[in-house]
Formats: structure tokens, sequence, C-alpha cells
DNA sequence: TATATTTGTTCAATCGATTGAACAAAAATA
DNA sequence: TATTTTTGTTCAATCGATTGAACAAATATA
């Protein structure tokens, strides 16, 4: 019953009365290796149920194969999204994908990069914690010679291939649409300004509120985490703050969707006296009660798109161009910002 | 900058004039080597940022440190969660673990087991995708001589270690809440009865029903592959026939959120009208309004539980009995069924 | 027929680390 | 001093697959 022989090319060889480099080429179709031969070895190959030892051919080559993905959580459909179809694309091309998350935590990211070099792997594509400013681990990924490409929450500076969204139209979007709903004091329930994306969303609602003839007093930008507590703790302070925004946008579902419980803890009507944007498109933001206008990043998009350029990458290692790659945002309009539906 | 050659035993061995395999024994703490010469390897390999080659040691030593997860998807509290805790666990001894998603797939699961078997991982943690009733590939991981464990989704065929919750009895600790609630038609939003946890699931509703001396008509039990718009779905057909329930116990969060939402559009008052239960304390049921009752499964608990149980069978691969470890189940009460409170 | 070319396979080294056996030097015992 | 034991290191094989060079046989060319 239990098989536990894993038989090798020496055991093929046997069978076949040849020796294992000539099983090695049959089987790497190697063209000097006649028709004949390579037929018959495929064929002992499947009786024997030969898987070929990855192990050793990772050495032999000084390939793996495996690319690292590290992502901030999995638990989020964004993230979630964007993995399952990098995953797609590089199977594709006869990559393994190993998954891993930093949980926003730098030192947890340093362990996974640390990990991933460990194992080998011929690349790593990543999405940085939010915590992370020193980008000397980063660094080592490149120092190694092993690829790197990023997504997302990525930092210029490192100068390697990127996607991601147009944030600072985002931000454009967002702010354009509550004006023509007539809101008139936006607040922004910001990420941390150290990370580019966020920046770019700040300086976005900053220039877009500007265009519009709008004042942008700077405590009406509040920098978070964007959890979920962070969202219902900020907008409190908004609601108790003394001149009270009429519109909020939220630089993540999550804390938009903790924006949201406060707001209907305190019977505020939603958007007649607050609107309130997010940001992802998260799929609890069409569940909730008014569901929450939010900007959807193409998370399907930027998985292909960032394997694409992984390939790429890989396959013309001394290439010195670099691929920024920037999709547009598109803005979802649902309830939670829609003064003309309800 | 770009620092591209890694270093071996081999230039260890150069610098201080000494033979590759004493190096390696220095660095592995083999008695038979100095204390001065260990120091001096140690030291050496510091300096010359030294970082064992993982594939070849693999190889050699046939054990990759290496453990497989396999979960129907990242995207989930209760999944993300569980494996947050193996990893925790198996990295303290020495193990990394590589986190695959079936999307609740048979093909892609069977897809991720032969990564994992040609990765040559050592074991194989899983819980399996709902859509999988032939187990010829987890025995395929047995006769390969790789470890497997087992969690939450376990069929006991198999006979390996495993570890869940008292399935039958959380359907007990539901059934008799609602009961207390003085509900009288109890239907159950059940997931696939194929499935050992939902058949338990379904047999423990039964069970206490007919303790209770309550009805358990057979359409009453509506199996599923409880999403969220199965959830949705079948809730509207409840709520449609001519006997409509004054309960419902859901078996999966997600289900039980769709159920919601096609209550609240019909204006039925909850829990008055009807109560709701989902199952597996997912973070956005105490986020709805109401929030939903549900049962946590201590997926903290299942985790660690599972990887130690994981450590035990790879320390003793020999050892015969085989460990079922059942967590009890916790019933969170909260406004979804909670009559009393409103 | 002699020589050059093509074809099919084997030989042997290699990837980097590990490990039991072998060996020489140092230390302990007789 | 001769012998045994201990200590520290080297030797050589190994894990399984890969690959350029070598080689013999078959085929083509002169």
């Amino acid at each position: 019953m239990e098989n536990k022989k894993k038989s090798t090319i020496k055991d093929i060889a046997a069978v076949l009365g040849l020796t294992p480099s000539a099983v090695s080429k049959a089987l790497n179709d190697h063209p000097r290796i006649s028709e004949k031969t390579k037929i018959a070895v495929k064929e002992a190959a499947i009786q024997l149920d030969y898987q070929p030892n990855y192990l050793s051919s990772a050495l032999r080559k000084g390939k793996s194969n495996l690319v690292g993905v590290i992502i901030p959580r999995v638990n989020s459909h964004f993230f979630s999204s964007v993995v399952e179809n990098i995953e797609k694309v590089l199977n594709l091309n006869g990559y393994n994908i190993i998954m891993t998350q930093s949980n926003e935590l730098y030192a947890k990211e340093c362990q996974e990069i640390d990990t991933l070099l460990k194992i080998q792997v011929d690349g790593i594509i990543a999405s940085m914690a939010n915590e992370t400013t020193d980008l000397e681990y980063y660094k080592k990924i490149k120092s190694k010679g092993t690829e790197l490409v990023l997504f997302d929450r990525g930092e210029e500076e490192l100068n390697v291939d990127y996607v991601g969204i147009d944030d600072y139209k985002s931000s454009h979007l967002v702010v354009d649409h509550l004006v023509s709903q007539n809101c008139k004091r936006i607040a922004h329930i910001a990420g941390f300004k150290h990370i580019r994306i966020y920046k770019e969303r700040i300086r976005g609602y900053k220039d877009a509120l500007e265009k519009s003839g709008l004042a942008a007093p700077e405590n009406w930008i509040i920098e978070s985490n964007l959890r979920l507590e962070d969202g219902r703790r900020i907008m409190q302070q908004l609601l108790d703050s003394p001149e009270r925004p009429d519109a909020v946008y939220v630089a993540g579902d999550i804390a938009a969707l903790g924006a949201l419980q406060v707001l209907l803890e305190n019977n505020i009507k939603v958007p007649e006296e607050m609107a309130l944007i997010g940001f992802s498109d998260e799929p609890f933001t069409s569940l909730t009660q008014p569901s929450i206008s939010t900007v959807n990043q193409h998370s399907d998009q930027i998985g292909k798109l960032t394997a694409e350029a992984f390939l790429e990458r890989i396959n013309n290692p001394k290439k010195k161009m670099i691929n920024r790659i920037i999709l547009e945002p598109e803005l979802i309009i649902r309830q939670s910002s829609n003064r003309n539906l309800k």
C-alpha cells in the first residue's frame, strides 16, 4: 500500500539499460537523443510514476522556478485577488508561487524575505507593509541577485518594476464626485504619508479641492493605519469637531466601514448629512446599508500585469529599463455618496 | 554595489585553510571539532555573509523543513487565523510554511498537492475543499511518505491526525439557544452532507430539535455551497414558503450575511420575527446591524494544536496512534438571535 | 576505399552540503 | 618507552539531475 520509494532517473535507466544521463536528456528533449529512446524513456517514466526531484535540478540549474509573493495580509479581497491572478499567469509559465503575509509588520516582512531568500526563490513580488520605511531589506533582495517586482505599495527609490493605479487621479475622481453632490466640507481619513500611495492620495485630494475652490484645513487630513477602529475613532473625532464636515473620503474600505458604523450609531443620514467614500472595492462595501461608494483598483489587472512584468524581468535580467505600469482607477458610486438616488 | 556572489562553505574553508567538511561540521556543532575552530568558522561565516544553501542541504538530508498548508480560501478570517497560528508554532521549530488555496475547487486542490509534493515539503496540513469527495489525491500524499494532518474539513476515512471542533455539539448549542428564545420553527441552511463537518451539524440540528420535541421537516434543511448568494437565495425561498420559519441556523457566516440582507430588504424584524445564527465568528458578524450570533471555532487553538500534532507526527513517523483533537465550540449570542436584549 | 560528418550514447564533473570512515597527531595509560 | 585512547581534521562518497566533452557507430561525401 505504502509505495514509499520515489523513482529516479537511475531507476528508469536501469529498466531500459541506459545511463542516467541519457534518460535525463531524453526527458528534456535533447536533440541528440533518438525519437525511439525518448518515447521509451517517457513511457517508462510514467510506468514508474517518476517525478523529477525538484531539489536536485534546482541545485544543479541554479534556478528554483519558485516565486515568493509577500502581501500585507491575505484576508483582504484586493490582495488575495491580486495573488490569485499572479499565480494564474506564473503557473502557465512553469513557476510556482509561495504566498506569505507580513501582517503589516516590518519585522515579519524582513523574516519573510529571509525565508524566501533561503528557499532560493528566483524572484520576489511584494506589496510593502504599512510599517515599512527602511528599504534595506528590499535592497538586500536585489543584491543577492534575486529579482524583485512591486505592486500597489511600492517605493520609487528602489528602482524596480512596479504596477499600481494612479492614486493621485483617484482622489480627483472622488473629490470631483463629492463636489458634484454639493458637498462643501470634505475631510480625508488618510493612510500614513510616508507610504507613497497614501501620500499621492493626499496630494490628489488637496489639489482637487483647490481646483474646486474648496478649503482643505490641515486638521481635516487625519493619517492612520486605516483599520476598522481607526475609522471609528477618527469619524467620532470629526463628528465632535466644531465645524463638522459634510463628506468624508476614506483611503481604505475597512476604515470606511468603521466610519459608517459610527455615523449610523449617531443617527446621521448618509449621504444626506454626510457622504462617505472608501477605497479598494472590497466586497462588503456593496453589502452594507447604505452601500459604500469606493474606488476600484482592478486587482485582477494588477495581478496579471505584475506577473507579466516579473516574467519579462526574469527573462531579461540585464535589461536596464524599469517598467512602471499605472492603471486608471474607477470610481464606483453607491448609496453612501449618491444624493440623487435616494 | 551588487554583491551577487553567494559564499559557500568552500569559501570559508579557503579563508581558514580548512576543508569544506570541517567547516560543515563546525557549523553543525559536530563534537569532534575543536572549540577554537568552531569559533573561527562561525566568525568567518558572518564576515562572508554566508547563508547555507537550502537546496543542497535539503537534497542531502532528504528533508526540506518546508510544510505545505492547503486551505479552501485565504480570504476568510477563520482560515487565515488558523494558518497564522500554524506558522507561528512551526517557525519556532525550524519549519517554514508554504500557504496555498484551493478556492474550494477539487482540481485546484489536486494541482496544489502536486506542486507541494514536487517541492518536496516534509508534510502537508490541509482543510479540504467543498468539492472534494474523491480522496485519492490525499492518499497519494501518504503513499509518497509525506506526512499529512487535517483540520476542520477532514474525513475519518483517511485515518490521519485531525483537529477540529465538535460540530454535532455546536448545533445543540445553537438549537437550544433558539428554543430558549421561544423559536418554534427552526430551519437550517446547511453545507453539503458529503462533508463530514456539515453532516455532523445537520445531525446535531436534527437531534437537538427532536430533544426539544420540535419538528424538523426535511425541506427545512437546505444544502448549499454557503456562499453569499446561496444564503440570499435560500432565505428568499424560505420566506416564500407556506409555513415560514421563525428562526434560521446557517452553517456559515457569509451565507448568514446574505440571509440577513434578504431579511432586511423584506423589512422582517430580526430577531423578533426571524432569529438568525451563523457559524465561524467571522469579524463582520459583529459589525452588521443587527449583529449576527455565531459559533466560535477557536481558530487560534486549532492552528496551534494542528501544528503541534504535525510536529509530533513528523518526529515519530512510525507512530501508529492517530490523534483526533476535538475542541469545544462556543456560542456567541448577538442581536440577531437575542430577543431579550432588544 | 578513405575521410568527413552526423547521430546516439556514455563519461565524468558539477551544483553545495553532509557524514561515516580513515588517518595523523596529541594525550593518556601501562 | 611502547601502547592505547582521544582529539581534530581530511577523504571520499552521496543526494538526483544536468551538461559539455568524448567516443563509437552509422551515414554521407570525396
